[in-house]
DNA sequence: AACGATACTGGTAACGTTTCCGGAACTTGC
DNA sequence: GCAAGTTCCGGAAACGTTACCAGTATCGTT
């Protein structure tokens, strides 16, 4: 009686013959006379292997240059290799220095860096849920980005990820169901401040991204109001120049131009960005103003280029590589759950340039 | 008597039951009363089938919140959706515009990016055949980099592949063999030295990564060489300075230093990139020698913040969107085979800032 | 000498799709 | 009214790997 089993194994080997050159496993299991189970053990350390056996498909492996496939290997253990990083505003200079540390860490690490793009405009969250089903993700790096989710909104997210530049500062999550890795920006933007205060200017104005986006710009924006604050300055509205992005250029100098033509009594400019300094700097000399003659600013990134610039610019440096490293650090041992979800604030340092003096009264 | 068969479905139905969470096509299809093949027929826009049924699994695919699997698809069709972005440098900012660019045009398209970042010192190509029997990538977008690739070594690559930034110069290569989209290297340099000639400098020193690293370095390089000739100046080795690099701000710095204490008669220097303009300048300034009073400068990049910098930068823009744009379009009409190899090659345009000044004799 | 433990190996279901083949129902043409 | 298309759908192999289970050989123990 002819049995399916045998009608297979026709028609398997059958087709054996058509597909000579594709070296897969079963080649390699085939070329040293062993099963393919065996060359599978071998190829991914399991302990159950005689020495010749692994040292025998080691070099049949060597031989067929053999490589695995990985969507296959994908398909059976239902996870991938990938990590996703999600980031809004590529091309700003901290973001993709950032990026170039994370993406050394990662692939060190074995794993596979996919990059998507956002818009500030689109909720992370689900953008990142439904990659996640598409693409079998085992963890999303997001950079950039509001941060005033709700745990329903949190736990659309099903795999390991970290949050980076963005800190929880609006309160809406436990300690123990996000991680993240981001700056003290209030305390940032106080120090920036107080360092002008310091040096006698009162009229401080500040060029900012938004007022409330509950993103990092909230926050430097609070520190600002706080420094002044503690120092008995009065908050003036008509000193807060709001750009709506933080690196087009040509937006930055025309609220910084604005700002000039709004109320040109400040003598000193807190900006919460390295870049949106530089285009302050231009805007004010395009009005005659020069810095720090005539205007003294303060900014937050501490870009290498910073310290290249005439004048070099007076910034609170973010430790870029520490914070690369953790974000990497965190999601790979969440991924591989050696470790549980933390929340990491680095602080800030202060590196003087030659963008502040002493307001000469 | 029991059939192989039967063993197999009564296996199958006892383990239905403990998967009950993971929607499959599986599940999609019983949902509906249809084959599995239907409903891959239906998400697969296949013609045969009736617009009742078509309506129907869609319907179920909403209700069931369907998402194919992505492996499995890859695994049975033996590629993927995948393209890789190698590149040399992330975080030199003409790149990281690039990239913005590049991923957007990918994406839309349907297919996604894989970043790895690599070495000056690695071999692109063996990265890239790796990377390509691993992953089932479908393509490969290669930025930054030499050129001078032998027809044995390009043909590592197995699937489409674009070269940006890269120019066939050193003509190993045939036209019909190999994608690549530049600017004309060559002619841009001969322009920015033209362009300081014409304001009576004849002392003109360059700073450049390399002089002979089969790379845009060395075109520009020759370009600044052919510039000489045609003008009947003589080339002085004393007044190249070599950084070895794109984007350390502080070797370009320090090569300019140099360069001033070995000579410091030129009175224009040509950098081949604007973030060297940028460092040389400070490093003019921090020897007493002002841009451009003292000394003029054009670079080429056209980078945003250029514009931006006091004094403003002279400097010959690559026009950064339409070569990204060209380096998707290419690529993705090579896999989809809507198109043939072709190399493109942009001029490049002369913005001019703050940083020339003609000689006073 | 018999037995259980140990070390290793082979066979094969399963992962979730796509694609091919064949068959049923329904038209169409003569 | 019957052959020959058409249109649509179901069944199942195949993609290449992993993981589980069962089996064999080797060895030490009583």
């Amino acid at each position: 009686m002819i049995c399916l089993s045998d009608i297979r194994r026709f028609l398997e080997n059958s087709k054996r013959n058509t597909k000579i050159n594709m070296t897969n496993i079963k080649v390699v299991a085939r070329h040293c006379g062993v099963a393919v189970s065996t060359v599978s053990r071998v190829l991914n350390n399991h302990p159950d292997v005689s020495e010749d056996t692994r040292e025998k498909v080691l070099r049949a492996v060597a031989e067929l240059h053999y490589i695995p496939n990985t969507s296959a290997r994908n398909l059976v253990r239902t996870t991938s290799d990938t990590i996703a990083l999600l980031v809004k505003g590529v091309n700003n200079p901290f973001f993709s220095k950032l990026i170039k540390i994370i993406e050394r860490e990662i692939t060190q690490s074995g794993y596979t860096l996919e990059l998507h793009q956002m818009d500030t405009s689109e909720d992370e969250l689900r953008v990142g849920a439904q990659l996640t089903n598409e693409r079998k993700l085992i963890g999303i790096l997001f950079l950039g980005g509001r941060f005033n989710y709700s745990p329903e909104e949190l736990s659309l997210i099903k795999v390991p990820s970290v949050f980076c530049t963005y800190t929880n500062s609006f309160g809406t999550l436990g300690a123990d169901c996000y991680s993240s890795v981001a700056i003290d920006d209030k305390n940032a933007a106080r120090f920036a401040v107080d360092t002008l205060v310091s040096l006698g200017h009162r009229r401080i104005a500040i060029l900012t991204d938004n007022q409330d986006d509950h993103s990092i710009s909230e926050l430097r924006f609070q520190g600002y109001q706080d420094a002044l604050k503690s120092h008995n300055i009065p908050y003036d509205p008509s000193l807060v120049a709001c750009t709506g992005t933080f690196s087009d250029m040509r937006a930055i100098y025309r609220a910084t131009s604005e700002l000039m033509e709004r109320d040109n009594s400040f003598t000193a400019i807190f900006a919460i960005a390295d870049l949106m300094a530089v285009a302050a700097i231009k805007a004010l000399s395009d009005h005659g103003r020069r810095v720090p003659e005539d205007c003294s600013i303060v900014a937050i990134d501490g870009l290498e280029i910073s310290e290249y610039l005439l004048p070099t610019l007076t910034t609170l440096v973010q430790p870029v590589e520490d914070m690369g490293l953790a974000c990497a650090k965190i999601l790979i041992e969440l991924i591989e759950s050696r470790g549980t979800h933390r929340q990491v604030t680095f602080q800030t340092l202060l590196r003087e340039g030659g963008s502040v003096r002493r307001l000469n009264t």
